[in-house]
DNA sequence: ATTTCTTTTGGACATTTGTCCTTTTCTGCT
DNA sequence: AGCAGAAAAGGACAAATGTCCAAAAGAAAT
C-alpha cells in the first residue's frame, strides 16, 4: 500500500544531475494538493523523499484512496499518456520532495528512452496488479479482513495513517471502521 | 467493460504477416481457459477474435471479474513484464482466435520496438483508469447505481452477459443482483 | 482545576446484502 | 399434454454496513 520504487528515484536522480535538463526540484507542503481531480496539468512528478495519497472524490461526498505513495513513486504520469485530465486528487500526507518534468519532456524522453519505457512499464503493471486484487478482495471479502490486511501492511511498512484515511482506503464509513477495529 | 484495441490489432496484424517471427495464430474454443491463475505462463496473447473474460478466483469460493476483453486485446503482458505468474483466470466467452507470442520474443520487441512500448504504456494506463475508477465507485455507491452503469454500458456495447458473469462483474451475489435487478 | 469547545467514539435504528432453502419456471423427453 | 429433472427466482431470516445523533474523551484557555 505505500508504494516505492527505488529503480525510477536512480533514473531520475542521474537524470536530474547529468542533464541540464528540464527537471526541476520542488517542495510541497504537507496538506497541499499537488494534482486536483478533473482539473489538467502538464506535469510529471517523482517523489524524492515524503508520502502522498491519491484519492478520488466522487461526487457523493465521499473518498476513496487508492495508493498512498512514497519515494520513486511517479504521479500525474496516467494524464500525459492518455491526456486527459487527472484521474484523482493528489495530496501531500507530509513534506514532500518531488522532482517535476513538464509532459512535453516526459513525452520526449519516453520517445527516446528505453529504459524510462521499461520503468514505466513494470510500474504500471505493478499497479494494474494491486489495484485489481485490492479491488477483488475488498468485494468479495468482508471489512474485517480487509483491515486485518490493512493493519497488517501499515505495521509491516511502519506507517501510521489516520483512521478517517483508513476508512477511505477501504471503501467504508468511519463508523464502521471503529466497529470493525473492536471487534479484532 | 468490453475492452477493445484497434492500435495494438493492427501492429499485430502487421507484424504477423511481414514477419516471419515467432507470432504465430491459435483457436480457443468456447468456455476454455486461456490463462490460469497462479500458473506460470511463457506467452502472450492478443485477441483478433471473440471475448474473453478475465477473473479472480478467490480462496472462499467467489469470482470476480475485471475486464471482457474483445479485439485487439493483450493478455498474459503484465505477467510477463513483472515475471509473475498469472494474476487471474482468463477464459474464452465466445470461440476465440489469437495471435501468440512467446514470452521471449515479446521481451525481444519491446527491447527495441518504442511503438509497441508506446501502446502497451496507453493501454496499461487505459486500464489502470478503468480499474481504479471501477474499484471507486463499486465502494462507494450502492449496487444498484452499479447495475445501472453495467446495463447502460452492456447496452452501448451490445453485449450481452449472463446474470452468474453480472453479479461477478459487480462483486455480488446473484440473489443480490436479482433484487437489484427488480427494483430497477 | 474548571470551563468551553472540538474531536472521537459508540448507541440505536434503518437499510443493504448474504445465506439458506423452498418455490417457480424452464427444458427435454415420452 | 404430462412428467422428471435441472436451472432460475425469490422468501425469510441473519449478518453487515450506513445514518444520525448523543455521549465521552481530549485540547485549549483562564
Amino acid at each position: 500500500m505505500l508504494r516505492t520504487n527505488t529503480d525510477f528515484l536512480t533514473y531520475i536522480d542521474k537524470l536530474y544531475q547529468s542533464d541540464q535538463s528540464e527537471i526541476s526540484l520542488q517542495n510541497f507542503e504537507k496538506d497541499s494538493l499537488l494534482l486536483r481531480q478533473g482539473e489538467k496539468s502538464h506535469r510529471v512528478f517523482i517523489i524524492k523523499e515524503g508520502i502522498a495519497k491519491c484519492f478520488f472524490a466522487e461526487e457523493n461526498g465521499k473518498d476513496y484512496i487508492l495508493e498512498f505513495m512514497s519515494k520513486g513513486q511517479v504521479l500525474g504520469e496516467i494524464e500525459v499518456i492518455r491526456q486527459i485530465a487527472c484521474l484523482c486528487n493528489v495530496a501531500a500526507l507530509t513534506d514532500l520532495q518531488v522532482y517535476v518534468i513538464p509532459a512535453a519532456s516526459f513525452k520526449a524522453l519516453l520517445a527516446k528512452d528505453f529504459t524510462l519505457n521499461k520503468i514505466l512499464l513494470e510500474e504500471l503493471a505493478e499497479r494494474i496488479i494491486n489495484t485489481s486484487s485490492r479491488a477483488s478482495f475488498q468485494q468479495l471479502y468482508t471489512v474485517e479482513h480487509g483491515l486485518a490486511k490493512l493493519l497488517e501492511l501499515q505495521e509491516k511498512q511502519n506507517l501510521t495513517i489516520n483512521k478517517e484515511d483508513m476508512a477511505a482506503y477501504l471503501g467504508i464509513t468511519l463508523r464502521s471502521l471503529n466497529r470493525a477495529l473492536k471487534s479484532i
